[in-house]
DNA sequence: AGCAAAAATAACCAAACGGTTACTTTCTTT
DNA sequence: AAAGAAAGTAACCGTTTGGTTATTTTTGCT
């Protein structure tokens, strides 16, 4: 089979990609090595820097990609019809079972707060991301109008907790594993603390 | 002032961890460099060498000095006497006022989860740590059978929230505020957050 | 077929890396 | 004061780094 010259660069683009998100998850934009890079993915190392000029904006390009995943997954179960609770819970549930299935994501997000969320370009991110609050206010809304919600909940703080307590039982797994000496990755594990996470965020947020 | 041997050489090793927690607590183990560490210890990088004999076991000391910091501060709050609900609100609040004032921890844990702690030795954590788990368990037994605190809570859940949440604000704080269009790092917007956090638990937690 | 443009390659930099060697200075002990 | 030990220094080493140059191969178009 022959492709056409378009088709290849862009294969090529693609298999450089694939195996940069791998490098830049594992090592992070200091430790990751372009030559890894080059040589995991199997392209010269020149065609690296002809498709992405350097380092730093091939990993901005991961970081975006990274963003695309949870973007795609949100969009899955964040529906209209859906009642304020059932809601709730399934942006906590599909969180942990997104961030279980995907460690890559969690380690990327990690470096670039290490980096201070410098390489990421801020607006596509916002824009990437928008929809999920929306939904999440919306929901807490209609909460509260039906009112099966309190009326005197802060929705700043509930959409914060929605984004970051899935997110810290992955991101400390590692030294909160060997503390507790139990294995915080394991599936049951997880579900059962997603289930009490939406457990609890629930009980707080009924009237 | 005359100084013996034995008091410069302390010196100089004081010297060298003190940079050195900068050095590893900004740029992690990959991204840290001797020489810098040397340089900006004003101490030969050959005295590193001395007194720490491979860059991997100065990183792990510098880790150990972290946990110890958060050893210290929890100590000085963990009393016996308090009573549960009180106890839980400190720990909160009290975490959470640490954070804020050792962005330092925060960074070095985070390199280390994405090592996957694997470069603090493991039982020298868990002695560091324990106190703090029996504390935790300790008030929560005494909230359940003074009939304060339902009887069904699952004491690892309760512990788990009590050690992430505050972190999980931080570690991601870089992110999020550019996300939600917010300085997390602000006094006020922490404080707000330890606030809720702890009326969250609490809430979760009383009959 | 022929030729210009794009894609791909290998070989190659200068700079920076962790770590060491060979040496001098300072302190402690007698 | 002498001498051995400890503390400190500068220059250096082999390797690896991100990035480039010079060259060849493949493709698209006429």
């Amino acid at each position: 089979m022959k492709l056409k010259q378009f088709e290849k660069s862009e294969m090529t683009r693609e298999k450089i990609l694939a195996a940069a998100v791998e490098e830049f998850a594992e090592k992070g934009f200091y430790g990751a090595r372009v030559d890894a890079i080059a040589e995991d993915s199997g392209i010269n190392k020149r065609m690296i820097y002809a498709h992405f000029e350097s380092k730093e904006k091939l990993y901005t390009k991961v970081l975006l990609i990274a963003y695309e995943w949870v973007a795609e997954s949100e969009r899955a179960f964040m529906l209209d019809g859906t009642n304020p609770v059932e809601a709730i819970r399934l942006i906590v549930c599909k969180s942990f079972e997104f961030l279980l299935d995907n460690p890559k994501f969690i380690r990327l997000l990690m470096w670039e707060n290490l980096n201070r969320a410098t390489s990421i370009p801020k607006d596509e991110l916002l824009k990437l991301k928008a929809p999920t609050f929306e939904y999440m206010k919306k929901q807490i809304r209609l909460g509260k109008e039906s009112g099966v919600f309190r009326s005197d909940i802060d929705e700043h703080q509930i959409v914060l907790s929605l984004m970051s307590f899935g997110f810290a039982h992955f991101s400390n797994a590692h030294t909160m594993s060997a503390l507790l000496e139990r294995d915080l990755l394991s599936r049951e594990e997880v579900l059962e603390r997603a289930d009490f996470i939406s457990n609890m965020i629930v009980k707080y947020l009924e009237a």
